[in-house]
RNA sequence: GGGCGCGUAGCUCAGGGGUAGAGCAUCUGCCUUUUAAGCAGAGGGUCGGUGGUUCGAGCCCACCCGCGCUCACCA
């Protein structure tokens, strides 16, 4: 992955590289704040494998003010709360955090484990309130002129002369948003909580004079951001495109970073969106997926690989259709099975290999996604059993327990995300489409129902009877095949035939596959034989016939023949000849 | 309007100076059980356009066209 020997190339020269990202806890993160998760863990991973000194370090951004009703959420309950510090905002009833910050960044932080991610987290709200902060506070207010023409220069925002850095939590309405410092002598600030300061929360209107110091204040989140990287020795920190845009937040950030506090900025990894069918995912309107849903959904290994596997910059476009759903799977089992085989890996599929499979480095085989939502749609079947009759040994424990997270998987999409056509779904009525069956498919499948009146209805027998009757009809298997799938689910491929049909109602089974119209004689014209063609087959298999009948009939006032032929492997073949 | 990304085979995309690639789809041949993906082979592309740099350009540069995301309050 050529993102990552990049920014080896660009590293800072210091004792500990210091990995930052951060959240604002103000709704359920949706799927793309993962995104930011899985580079900045990969990056760490990576340097630490390389020898290189480094620490990851996670934010929950708790201190800034709220700017969104949190979803599911009434405005009359929560709108007095607009404009407050999320760390200051009462969970919503039934949580067990006492507070809406908390109540949304830990689910989100648990998320870390689940998908093997290593951070060291930490609290605004804690670093505001131990002081931590205060002399960045104090720098940035003394020095207000030059954020000001900063503002300016960088991102052409006019802010006027009584407007300063940092923000004060309101005396009388805890609002932190609405308050803008309009003085400051170097001890207190003066103050005053407006009511047009931003569009989505009003301030009460007070005005008043204190310390802006230990949690009374917070920084505006762009200066906030240079703050955090001179003071928590940030080296390495990425953010999404929409921060990494010319006069926007990255730039602001960079420029009070080198002229404020004379820090150079940490290497910035810009990545683009994850996008749910070429739409931007949006948490706040209760959208699309969030990071929960995704993590529920995926196994830690695949969702890795997706959001590694891409370049940073450029976005994600996520479809939960089966075929890209599959195709992610399969790529990352094309990888999977490189390793256990031993065969060499080229260095970026050791790369995301190693960054994508966290959990487990034995070699376990891993089962094709695309066959478990298959065999999860039939009944009675006991998946562990069917893989181990396919792999013809009983299964590890780690194979198990992969098998296990991609049955889940399996379910979560076809309960969740498949459309109704990706979906198995016996039909109820013979569908339409099967007027376009050939007359060969229309008799293969009376043939075929006629044939397994005698049988003993197990899978194996009925997925052998699709081949006899194939051979006595005669046509080729896989246009058997397609019939059988057509009159059955309206689909042209399908679970393995055997099964399916030994789960279905016998009468059903005879009653559908009669039922379409047969055309005796189109089907003699399209399935024979020339005499010539007959008699080469003749020819090519002498060795092999045992014994052959021949049948003469007068079919619409044309002679034609049927030979049935016993090979010497008990096989049956009929040739039709007119 | 600015920034970023994308435009390569019918479809989904990889490749970032040295003979245009993969998977799926299509076609051909083979197969007595691959059945959502059996084996072998084939066809299929003026790499969005026009200029430029270069011995050589999908690749680098400039401009243009089309599409997507994003920013200009806040985070």
């Amino acid at each position: 992955m050529s993102w990552l020997d990049d920014l080896e190339k660009k590293l800072h020269d210091a004792d500990v590289q210091v990995v930052n990202d951060a959240k604002s806890p103000s709704g359920k993160p949706h799927v793309g704040a993962l995104r930011g998760v899985l580079i900045h863990d990969a990056v760490y991973k990576f340097l630490k494998d390389k020898g290189i000194k480094v620490k990851n370090i996670y934010g929950s951004d708790d201190y800034d003010p709220m700017d969104e009703l949190p979803g599911g959420e009434t405005a009359e309950k929560y709108d007095k709360y607009l404009g407050a510090p999320l760390s200051n905002v009462p969970a919503p009833k039934g949580s067990e955090h006492k507070d809406l910050a908390m109540h949304y960044i830990s689910d989100f932080f648990k998320i870390f484990d689940e998908i093997g991610a290593e951070a060291e987290f930490y609290y605004m709200r804690d670093y505001y309130k131990s002081g931590f902060f205060n002399e960045a506070i104090d720098t940035l207010l003394s020095r207000a002129a030059e954020v000001r023409e900063i503002y300016k220069r960088v991102s052409n925002s006019d802010r006027p002369n009584d407007w300063f850095p940092a923000q004060v939590v309101c005396e009388k309405c805890g609002k932190l948003g609405t308050t803008q410092i309009i003085d400051w002598d170097g001890k207190e600030a003066t103050y005053v909580c407006r009511d047009d300061m931003v569009t989505w929360a009003k301030g009460c209107g007070h005005k008043g004079k204190m310390s802006p110091f230990n949690g009374n204040g917070k920084l505006p989140y762009k200066v906030e951001w240079a703050a955090k990287w001179k003071y928590l020795n940030i080296t390495i920190e990425g953010a999404g495109t929409d921060h990494n845009t010319r006069g926007g937040s990255r730039d602001v950030a960079d420029a009070v970073s080198r002229k404020i506090f004379n820090y150079n900025p940490p290497v910035n990894i810009p990545y683009g969106f994850f996008l749910l069918g070429g739409a931007k995912m949006s948490s706040s309107k209760g959208i699309g997926a969030t990071a929960r849903d995704m993590t529920n959904f995926l196994p830690a290994e695949i969702l890795r690989y997706l959001m590694l596997n891409t370049q940073p910059k450029r976005a994600i476009n996520f479809e939960p259709s089966q075929m890209f759903i599959t195709k992610l799977f399969n790529d990352y089992d094309k990888l999977h099975n490189k390793f256990i085989q031993g065969t060499e890996l080229v260095d970026y599929e050791k790369q995301i290999y190693t960054l994508s499979n966290v959990f487990s480095d034995e070699k376990y085989e891993v089962v094709d996604f695309s066959l478990i939502v298959t065999l999860i749609q039939l009944p009675h079947i006991n998946i562990n059993e069917k893989v181990e009759e396919r792999l013809n040994r009983k299964l590890t424990n780690a194979e198990k327990k992969n098998l296990e997270r991609r049955v889940n998987a399996a379910k979560y999409w076809l309960k969740n995300l498949a459309s109704e056509e990706e979906r198995i779904q016996l039909q109820e009525k013979m569908p339409l489409e099967a007027n376009e069956l050939s007359q060969t498919q229309i008799a293969f499948l009376r043939i075929f129902a006629e044939h397994i009146k005698n049988i003993k209805p197990t899978e194996d027998n009925f997925q052998t009877a699709v081949f006899d009757a194939s051979r006595l009809t005669p046509i080729n298997p896989k246009l058997a095949f397609e019939a059988i799938y057509r009159v059955m689910l309206n689909k042209q491929q399908g679970p393995k035939a055997g099964s399916l049909i030994a789960y279905i109602d016998k009468d059903f089974i005879q009653k559908r596959f009669n039922e379409p119209a047969f055309n005796e004689i189109e089907f003699w014209k399209e399935s024979s034989l020339t005499e010539n063609e007959y008699n080469l087959w003749l020819k090519e298999n002498s060795e092999k016939i045992i014994e052959k009948t021949e049948k003469n009939y007068t079919i619409d006032n044309v002679s034609v023949k049927e030979i049935s032929v016993s090979m010497n492997d008990n096989k049956i073949y009929v040739k039709r000849v007119m």
